[in-house]
DNA sequence: TGGGCGAATGTAAGCGCTTACATTTTCTTT
DNA sequence: AAAGAAAATGTAAGCGCTTACATTCGCCCA
């Protein structure tokens, strides 16, 4: 007679595992294919391809997963599999509203796709997200999110070697070679500059992170430029300020600019956080925005809306770009169609601390 | 003689490997191993434990690792170990700043002790956050964090079976089973509500998230309730109105207060960004803040700086919360020691938008 | 009723690593 | 210089799954 173990059995089994090791005996698929009386091929079957699997034999085998409280074993499953439906995402900070809310989306329409997101922050330093890029892919990622297309090229290689997918996003550059989900942050910056010029605004100053190794800060300040260049003003003669990504560094820039002579009447800022810092400390300052001087931000967080007088900033579409940043991904790595690069459109938004150049 | 694989040997694989499948070829420890002429187990070694290995053979073998971009599989390690040096969390929302960097503050401290994080989010929502702990679960992780006590019991029995050390956060309560690192969530609320009827008021109505699921919504809105019952009001008479986690809604809610008749002259909000949404909608209703009626946060996040007034909150130390927390599940994890709940102190930060009781 | 065929299930070979144990090499010690 | 201990390295058995291929089952039709 064939001798099919019952629940007992494997109790008994447990039994004699937690005699052995004094950690509790985690079930295994094979016993829920002994269990069952089946294989554990059919056991794999019913949980990844239950169509190929007769309804009788799947009722019978649910029911001893759920009764012993069976749950896959992720590390087995991809090292069989060599996949492990995870993408990757590198952001370089968590503490940023912008990144937060493009990553939520991302997780989101994942999540819908029937993807996990993996998310890591590397705190704007190169170094830390090579690291993170390296675990991401030693852990498996299937695909990986990375902001912005400037990198070391030895990781690209690396990346291509191991045959990751990497759709960039935050940036738009269809030239490069991986494509991007993202908007034009020159352009953007830079109708955002004229709109300054346009009130009459001619002594600009500019407060941006650390350009070095941040192509979106640098296109943000060439958009400037060109502005300038457009309206016959000598690009040079822009004042740039380059700072830590917070309020207090926004506002101690701006303190340092308005005591130069002579100082700017319109500071168009990298990003909104850099924004508020400014308008906070010109207000501090005694200077009344935008009677006295202009503020001009970039992303349209919250915070824009909520400091008094709202900031005149660059609306940026972080929810919409995070949805197709993952669609565009998920293609890649089902390899279901070639990605391409898509072009998200930004608006401005003027609100109340952008004003005519004071007479 | 004995035949030790040349670095063009290796290639030739590579090649054929490219012929038989369209991949690329990722190297893989053997193939290190056989290029140096020693066994996987040295090269393991090499990477995991180098003071066992001579050193001379322990620089061939880095060599090596260099020269053919070797990256460790991290399924097949987690597998054959049993360990992942994985910690993961899961968060209400990434786009509540307070959960961002608290959760920025585990991630860098666990880089410090030599672990990874996993972020996921669960937006609330009870059913997803015990997908989202089984999939964490099944990735591997060596522990895990979580907001709050309160979950369905069979969520912990399924942890304690798995043997996956819990450590909660953003809470404290050390008659709970499950060790905690965090604060008192309702005596701190209750200092907070005893500083506002200390100024006089009597019509105090809440605005706070759902209750139903969350220990901390509903703790907070218990402090007010000690308040007024130390205070000698009826517990009952307190007005909740529970609502969405935004600006918008906290905007809504106050609007919906206001209106009815009498009206409250404090409204003590579960957050900052319901506080946030709650100043903003009464400065638009033509209410000032807080001569007409007084508004209070909870989190103190950046935010409640930067609106005018400045928002009166309760400060809670954050980063210190996810450093102490990091710590406490790696000591968990390693099993270095028992770990204990850890109760952190919160401190009132009194600002503009709590005023005397209008005369 | 038997042959043939598709559907359901089983068998077993890995996936790439770690590690207990066995073996070899090197260093002490007398 | 021999014996023994310690250090370095090798051998090989898994870890828990997936999946190509082999086998068996059930059903239909001639």
């Amino acid at each position: 007679m064939l001798h099919h173990d019952t629940a007992e059995d494997i109790a008994r089994t447990i039994m004699t595992a937690k005699d052995a090791y004094p950690a509790e005996y985690v079930p295994t698929l094979a016993d829920v294919a002994r269990l069952v009386g089946v294989s554990t091929a059919t056991v794999s079957r019913c949980l990844n391809t239950p169509g190929q699997v007769q309804k009788k034999t799947r009722e019978k085998v649910l029911k001893a997963v759920e009764e012993l409280g069976y749950s896959p074993n992720f590390s087995a499953q991809s090292l069989a599999a060599k996949r492990t439906n995870t993408i990757g995402a590198i952001i370089p900070t968590m503490e940023n509203a912008i990144f937060a809310r493009g990553i939520q989306a991302v997780q989101e329409e994942l999540g819908r796709l029937g993807a996990t997101l993996l998310v890591a922050s590397s705190a704007y330093r190169p170094d830390l997200e090579i690291e993170q890029i390296r675990t991401l892919v030693a852990r498996g990622a299937d695909g990986l999110l990375l902001i912005g297309h400037e990198r070391d090229t030895a990781i690209y290689e690396f990346l291509d070697r191991q045959q990751v997918p990497v759709c960039v996003s935050w940036a738009f550059d269809p030239a490069r070679p991986k494509p991007s989900v993202g908007f034009d942050n020159r352009a953007a910056m830079r109708a955002m500059a004229e709109e300054v010029m346009a009130r009459g605004h001619r002594r600009i100053a500019t407060i941006c992170a650390r350009q070095a190794d941040n192509d979106r800060a640098r296109e943000r300040v060439q958009g400037v430029r060109d502005a300038m260049d457009g309206a016959g003003i000598a690009p040079s003669d822009l004042t740039v300020f380059e700072t830590d990504y917070t309020i207090e560094a926004g506002g101690a820039a701006l303190a340092t600019l308005v005591a130069s002579s002579p100082g700017p009447s319109a500071v168009i800022c990298g990003n909104d956080v850099l924004a508020v810092g400014a308008v906070k400390a010109a207000q501090k300052l005694g200077l009344r925005v935008p009677e006295d001087i202009s503020i001009t931000g970039f992303d349209d967080i919250e915070l824009a809306q909520v400091i008094v007088p709202a900031l005149t900033t660059v609306h940026v579409p972080h929810r919409q770009m995070g949805v197709l940043a993952a669609r565009q991904l998920w293609k890649m790595v089902t390899r279901e169609a070639r990605a391409d690069s898509i072009l998200l459109d930004t608006e401005l938004r003027l609100r109340g601390t952008l004003g005519q150049y004071p007479r």
